[in-house]
DNA sequence: TCTTCTTTGTAATAAATCTTTCAGAATTCT
DNA sequence: AGAATTCTGAAAGATTTATTACAAAGAAGA
């Protein structure tokens, strides 16, 4: 980044704060699908960022441009320059790093991983699975180990929100034998078990499947030993160029079947709709400040 | 890639024979510098090829457009796209579902967050960022609040391992002013605060900050108020198709962080995993291995 | 709470861009 | 070579696009 030219993505970027509310919210609207959107005409950016037609005129001058039409110019030359450049340089995820940069290599595992994962998944036990956490009808308790518990808690986190009878057991907590005294046929256990797999994870797991309930797996590639017992597994990839592993496709499958979760219990629970409801409400106010 | 639709380009390749002298000039020109030249004022790129100005329009409706307006506007769809990295170009990540099928299009938006969050990071602030965290000259402070405590937990979990004089700060507790009593000048805070941000936090980092602490912060693309303190900040891009935000393109940086900074600690590193290892194997928490 | 300053959008104005018409040039065919 | 056809560009007209002026809304400060 030496004596280059900062292009206007950078300059964009570098001059955020300095900018009002529907200047900013045009900025992220040029920024997000750049430069193909700087390069059509100003009404329709400012259609799509939601701003008045002058505002994209006086901050386009604000970025140091006589006019619109200047302002494309340079968007032009910039897309002239980098398509002629050799690709390798663009072909990297975090520009401006070498392609050597664990930024990029890093990277380039993760979406590995998530390609991985993905293929091998049976949307249909996806699907099942789904329908089976946003059953209502039985408890639902999430289990999570020592690393693995984060994930547990996400998941918690947001199922507290969407549906009632739900509990977080922290198999690494020595309490959590008194969890399965409750826990009845039917129950329906979130398991995560990644390597390397917990002796107490499979021992609670034995537990509540002798109890008669069904177990949902979270494991990596390798399989904890608890899908043995359980009714559907999902297996993420989860290697990287790391002493420890990667934490990003299970959470990837997690926040699916979130997402898909809720649409399945939506109207429901009136408490939670309302909470819900105000929780949207408050979205749209972020979305305003976008 | 059954229905896909040939690119202007390789429509006007196609066509090459057909045209007149003109118009294979005003053709050449445009593949020049594609698809850059295309997308200014008609004149100039009339101008470039040394034709007229009804030359370019009568040339834009052979290939079947309406007019000029409309053939800039494909281009820009074509460069959209384009822009997409081809890694991330995938039809369907699920095989035997549909593309609609929300697990196709819960990833697809991931993998672009992913690839927004990374090419709005600047590698030098990501290295200073790891370089400061490797640092046990001073405390290290992770601070989380009512989701993103999970991520800071994250974090705590694997820098434990890594090095010492590490706290991991509640911002939800109301017992986090205690922890600001020991800080010191230079001890470093890794602050995590997504919308909605949290008062709590940015209190916690005001009083941090007011002591003479670095502040490293995660956030997401509009940034926390935060920022406006921090020494680095990294936004990444949360949204999916969902009532909540997604935590892959944070966790992401994460764990590459994680990866770098136990790289620069690594002899340090290796003695704690050993006795971790050790203290592990008298737990009999895990398995062994086969 | 009222004032002041900044920000933002509407509407009018100015400017440029695109399209069409038409006549001359080039090409083709007989 | 001459006529018919096709191609091309200048100029005028039509349309779209960008800019400016101004007033209302909003934020900040007293």
């Amino acid at each position: 980044m030496s004596g280059e030219t900062l292009t206007i993505s950078d300059r964009i970027q570098k001059g955020l704060d300095d900018l009002t509310r529907a200047e900013r919210q045009l900025a992220h609207s040029i920024l997000e699908n750049y430069p193909a959107s700087g390069l059509g005409p100003l009404s329709a950016l400012a259609k799509d960022a939601n701003v008045s037609g002058p505002t994209v005129a006086r901050m386009v001058q604000k970025l140091g441009f006589k006019g619109y039409p200047e302002f494309q110019a340079e968007l032009r030359e910039e897309l002239k320059a980098k398509v002629k450049n050799p690709i390798a340089k663009h072909d990297t995820w975090a520009e401006g790093a070498p392609s050597e940069h664990l930024l990029n290599r890093f990277t380039d595992e993760v979406i590995e991983n998530i390609r991985h994962t993905l293929g091998q998944i049976d949307p249909n036990d996806f699907d099942a699975a789904c329908r089976t956490c946003a059953d209502t009808n039985h408890h639902l308790y999430i289990v999570g180990g020592r690393i693995t518990h984060t994930l547990a808690e996400y998941l918690f986190l947001h199922m507290q929100l969407i549906r009632p009878k739900i509990t977080h057991v922290q198999s690494t907590s020595n309490a959590w034998p008194h969890y399965l005294l409750d826990v009845e046929d039917g129950d329906v256990f979130v398991i995560f078990d990644m390597r390397r797999y917990e002796n107490n994870t499979l021992k609670l797991a034995e537990m509540a499947h002798a109890k008669g309930a069904r177990l949902i797996l979270f494991t990596d590639q390798w399989r904890s030993p608890v899908h043995h017992l359980a009714e559907i597994s999902f297996s993420s990839r989860i290697v990287v160029p790391s002493a420890w592993d990667s934490a990003v496709s299970p959470l990837l499958l997690l926040e699916t079947m979130i997402s898909t979760v809720q649409g399945l219990t939506w109207g429901d629970t009136k408490d939670r709709m309302e909470a819900l409801e105000d929780m949207f409400d408050q979205t749209k106010l972020f979305r305003k400040f976008t």
